[in-house]
DNA sequence: CGATATATATCGGTTGCCGATATATCCTGG
DNA sequence: CCAGGATATATCGGCAACCGATATATATCG
């Protein structure tokens, strides 16, 4: 499937292509940017995620610029590519909820949960 | 610091913790059931994240109880470890909800965004 | 008595991130 | 004019982390 269990790193790169085709360079500044410095992706790791998403099937190559004598490599997602992305970002979504609430019962009852079977947690929240 | 880049095993494991104790086998069974059996963390990989928060200040060992001859050690929440959820929780929510607004912006537009600068991304998401 | 569930723990293989390094061009500052 | 930084590509080796397999031990069920 390579639905399930995506890198930090990958997510970002698929994130960072979802709105237009980018070449490497500019996915590194791109990420850096929609992450408000939070995430900075580094250079060695790029381009083996670039292969791992292009192997499988989330990315492709979508053109080769020169701009300045320097080679632009241009990716683009998939349609495979932007589903697994969207997947991933409600998985996210629910999980942060998840954690958000709990944190909060842990709050309100620290030691003693009111009804821990299942919870509220969220089992609605993805399905 | 240990406040940034959480896998997902991590993130899990203390997600568990947010409300209550629990001990190793019970995490298990609680991250398979809050994530609606999304996310199923392997033994294998338990004990070695256990260790890890452990030494990183963000779990502790709580307790230690006797079930029918089996031993069940009891892993709790530091206040530390709540924090870094808490950031974690915000992080993966401000990165599910650019990917999901870039994932719209792409197919509103596809091949030229309508303003790349920045964008409405989120920026203003954490900070 | 064997299988399954509970409950702990370790080990080795594989995957994946990251720092360092290499190559090449363009621009700016001294 | 040359050193340094930004742009832009790519590779390699070390290290961290996940996971399957395995081991040990007890209780229950068939």
């Amino acid at each position: 499937m390579a639905s399930k269990g995506m890198t930090t790193a990958a997510f970002f790169v698929l994130t960072a292509l979802a709105d237009q085709p980018r070449h490497g360079y500019g996915i590194l500044r791109e990420v850096e940017e929609l992450s408000d410095g939070a995430v900075q992706l580094r250079v060695g790791t790029l381009y083996g995620v670039l292969d791992r998403l292009t192997a499988d099937g989330m990315i492709v190559l979508d053109r080769e610029e020169v701009h300045d004598g320097r080679l632009r490599r241009y990716y683009r997602l998939t349609d495979e590519g932007a589903q697994a992305l969207d997947a991933e970002a409600e998985r996210m979504a629910a999980g942060a909820s998840a954690a958000k609430q709990r944190i909060a019962e842990g709050r309100k009852a620290p030691g003693a949960a009111a009804n821990p079977t299942t919870g509220p947690g969220l089992a609605g929240g993805l399905a």
